[in-house]
DNA sequence: AACGTCTTCGAAAATGTTTTCCATGGGGCT
DNA sequence: AGCCCCATGGAAAACATTTTCGAAGACGTT
């Protein structure tokens, strides 16, 4: 808590211009040897490292890439995850932004895109961003982006195909009257994950029956009145898709509740395999989005933004998986029978 | 990518000094309300964000708390989320950073620090750092510093006492004979759950064998060196407590090569309860540390720091738990009738 | 009418760098 | 010997803000 050590201070203590400093920290050509040696010398003694604000306002670039974030939840810290690993041999630091809502709760991330744009990092990647027609003055690449399809390049999973896979399976399973939890109506995934469901239907020549869809917005509590109508009705579903792991956990908390037993009068199939979703008990078959190869993507696809090239592809899908655990199983018989 | 709206845009559009329109943006007295009303208009129509570099440079406030990070594992991650949650009614935003090891694999903590420490923050949380003596312009508080005893205000988690209380564990189960596979020798942590190592044995009277005690570093490749010469042991050890899970986890691995059973041959306790370590087969027993506690109670003592208060602990401990699950039992008959 | 006090606004300094451009001097070449 | 060029280093501008301080006008008071 004592003042910094400036670029003025290492200059008075080797004798030199400031402006020689700069030059020799930064290895620029144009001071001799000698010279170079005296003031790193005086920069190791002082304890001298440049400020970042201040390097950043009169220079271009900083070296940070920046992550815009809205939390720390388990798909932003692997998305970071992926990020950090995928930066580790560059020289670049990576800096992950998480503005407050208290200040303006509607366009944080507009404002922290903003603030950070700036001239702090030279590149931003957004996660799961609801806003995606952005400015900046600095290339910015989105991952899985909430609305869509995005101007911005993107990198997402496909939630489309996943849907359709998870629902097939239970399809394979000999599932035919197979309930779904949405996310919420606005976010693309949701919409996206809908019509994987719908396709799968689709696909087996099953028609799709609107009462057998449910609301849950991704949230718990109003995931548990979407179960809770659906696990009422006298046709209940033999099998529920949901929308994203939460609500599937929320399903299986109802159903037991109401002295269901999973798989055994009702299959469950998630999406995104949050950690959770491997401890729930019993172990929850969901769809794992490749989080840390998101991260991993957008990097690359942002470093050759920095670069001045264009990306081959700036809209990346990549594909999902199902992880069968121990919530899906065939319809028991007696399930069977009461279907009409 | 296009240019930066400025405050001197704002200026122009509204008519009046950029100086009006920086006291207008940030509430400042001595303008008109029309005035102000007019200047907001303007920044309303252009769309204006001040530059968080920009105003950092001169303003001695920026609203923003930096939490320094050496990657984003799940300590770390858990961590932020720890920190963010306790971050959420504040008006603060986030800023997590990580350095890059290319640029000084040496001191990147230290370069890290005063890059923002500038003026970018208003204070550091530090996570796991290997230097604690460090100097900003801000308050720094540490998180489970790596050395220690630190000058730097502190919270952590009690490893002695963590450790101790798994060894007890072990010992309450009938063992006697119990391996120790350490951290990093110049690890506080691991010197600290050492130390509990030690006295749980102390407390049992159970003569402590230095031999029965090997080096894992935290790390697979080095821990299984050690798990190896322990259980090659004629007289091996019916028990072994691991300084953290990674080290604990090869154990089991090493252990199942044997053609060891766990628990039955051979029970391991854990430290850190990472995700992994529930989802291993048997689910590994050991010791949970609170780290979104961590988090939370270290921006509680950030936010004293920042508003010139002294808190009332500067060192703060918190309590870990112990979470007993299946790689843990009663030593078998055989192994016991084994020791010498 | 003179004076004092507020209110409101703008000019300019300050923040810590990097970069451009210019000055200086020494050395090599003709 | 004279000239030119290159190497080296410094002065100053620029970056986008905030803040200080002074100026100017309005208004009230004596």
């Amino acid at each position: 808590m004592r003042r910094r050590t400036t670029i003025h201070d290492v200059a008075a203590a080797a004798g030199v211009s400031v402006a020689t400093v700069s030059k020799a920290v930064n290895g620029r050509y144009g001071v001799a040897p000698a010279t170079v040696q005296r003031v790193l010398g005086a920069v190791e003694e002082l304890g001298y490292e440049s400020s970042l604000v201040a390097s950043s306002m009169r220079a271009r670039r900083t070296g940070v890439v920046g992550v815009l974030v809205a939390d720390f939840e388990p798909f932003s810290a692997e998305v970071l995850k992926g990020v950090g690993a995928a930066l580790r041999d560059s020289r670049l630091d990576l800096l992950a932004y998480s503005g407050s809502r208290q200040v303006s709760s509607q366009g944080w991330e507009r404002r922290s895109l903003s603030r950070l744009s700036g001239t702090l990092v030279d590149g931003v990647i957004m996660v799961t961003p609801t806003v995606v027609n952005v400015t900046a003055e600095v290339p910015v690449v989105a991952i899985d982006p909430h609305t869509g399809p995005a101007d911005l390049p993107t990198v997402e999973s496909d939630s489309f195909a996943g849907a359709r896979h998870a629902v097939a399976y239970l399809i394979s399973l000999g599932h035919r009257r197979i309930g779904f939890v949405a996310g919420r109506p606005d976010l693309r995934s949701s919409m996206l994950r809908e019509g994987g469901y719908r396709r799968a239907l689709e696909d087996a020549r099953i028609p799709f029956d609107p009462s057998l869809v449910g609301v849950g917005e991704y949230v718990e509590d109003i995931s548990r009145e979407a179960a809770t109508r659906l696990l009422r009705r006298a046709d209940r579903p033999t099998a529920v898709f949901a929308a994203n792991d939460v609500s599937a956990l929320t399903v299986i908390r109802v159903a037991h509740e109401h002295g269901l037993s999973v798989p055994g009068d009702l299959s469950v199939v998630g999406f995104d395999d949050v950690p959770d979703a491997s401890q729930s008990d019993p172990a929850l078959t969901t769809v794992r989005q490749p989080m840390q190869r998101l991260g991993a993507e957008a990097v690359t696809m942002l470093l050759e933004l920095m670069g001045g090239a264009t990306p081959a592809a700036t809209h990346l899908r990549l594909p999902t998986a199902l992880v069968p655990r121990a919530t899906t199983a065939p319809p028991s018989q007696h399930a069977q029978s009461g279907s009409r």
